[in-house]
DNA sequence: AATTCGGGGCG
DNA sequence: CGCCCAGAATT
């Protein structure tokens, strides 16, 4: 039988994540002291739904040839998508190369230091904003993306994975649990994301290693609820999605205007999706019409 | 609140 | 082969 509730310290939970951290917090590229906020920002929007491993490699190449927002914006669109490769929603590399046109005209070429500003750049959503707050600016901001949520789930509310939507209430104990000082702030927004992202993972938590298991009371439920996948499934073959990756990358990969229609590499889709396909491409600004029915980047 | 938007790699 | 991954915008 479980002793009766004590309160929990919850400063200390936090000093202790962020001690864990400090010693076992990866050191990635964009985790260095000379990224600037650019290097952040762009960081940050690339690992929107992709994962660390597919972003490094490509995060080194956009940093070392747009190392400012002023260089991107003085590239073509198609350069900031081409070179965006196979890391996915395509989208995220228009919306930066907005952001860089945005930040030259707006805050003279430098990553606004405030939330409403960064809101309004296009592709910055609640979290980018508040990441690029604190782990650019050493601010206090509420950075609750899919791993703090999860490690607040389970070791605060005993639950198996965060729900589905972001809602109020979350917010609140968040709130309530980041320090008051803007650089320990700052410090456990990273440091619980990494605890979230490597050890009280998804599918496989580390409970062993992990440095406030003596605390979480998910675990000392007996982990319940792991099992069971709540998510639905996205189907990906032959969904819009899917014909509009394999359009798109036959744009990336040639430099002259290409024929879409009748492509032997979309002989498999209707004609009816196809057209539905292309539309929404070129409405997303993300394929042009070259000629008559060839098209680019 | 529910949908749409890529792509890859792992259990 | 289902599921997950430093979400955002639109409806």
């Amino acid at each position: 039988m479980p002793p009766p509730s004590q309160p929990r310290d919850d400063a200390a939970m936090v000093a202790t994540v962020v001690s864990w951290f400090a010693v076992e917090g990866r050191e990635l590229p964009w985790r260095a002291d000379v990224v600037t906020p650019w290097g952040i920002l762009v960081s940050e929007v690339m690992l929107q739904q992709t994962p660390v491993a597919r972003v490094e490699p490509v995060w080194r190449e956009w940093i070392t040839r747009w190392p400012t927002p002023a260089s991107l914006a003085s590239a073509t669109q198609a350069d900031a998508v081409r070179a965006w490769g196979r890391l996915g929603y395509p989208r995220r590399a228009a919306r930066l190369w907005e952001c860089a046109h945005t930040i030259v005209a707006q805050w003279d070429g430098q990553v606004p230091r405030d939330p409403q500003a960064l809101r309004m750049l296009p592709g910055v959503g609640e979290y980018t904003a508040a990441a690029v707050l604190a782990f650019a600016f050493g601010e206090r901001a509420i950075v609750l993306d899919t791993n703090v949520r999860r490690v607040i789930a389970r070791a605060w509310n005993a639950e198996p994975l965060p729900r589905p939507h972001l809602v109020a209430a979350e917010r609140a104990v968040a709130d309530a649990l980041a320090p008051t000082d803007p650089t320990m702030a700052a410090r456990w927004a990273v440091a619980s994301m990494e605890l979230g992202a490597v050890v009280c993972t998804a599918r496989a938590p580390q409970c062993t290693a992990c440095p406030i298991a003596h605390a979480c009371r998910w675990l000392a439920d007996g982990r319940p609820g792991l099992a069971q996948a709540p998510r639905r499934s996205q189907a990906w073959n032959g969904t819009d999605r899917q014909v509009r990756g394999r359009m798109l990358a036959l744009l990336r990969e040639s430099h002259d205007p290409v024929r879409l229609r009748g492509h032997r590499a979309l002989a498999d889709v209707e004609p009816e999706q196809f057209d539905r396909c292309l539309a929404s491409l070129l409405a997303d600004g993300l394929a042009s019409v070259a000629a008559e029915e060839t098209f680019t980047l």
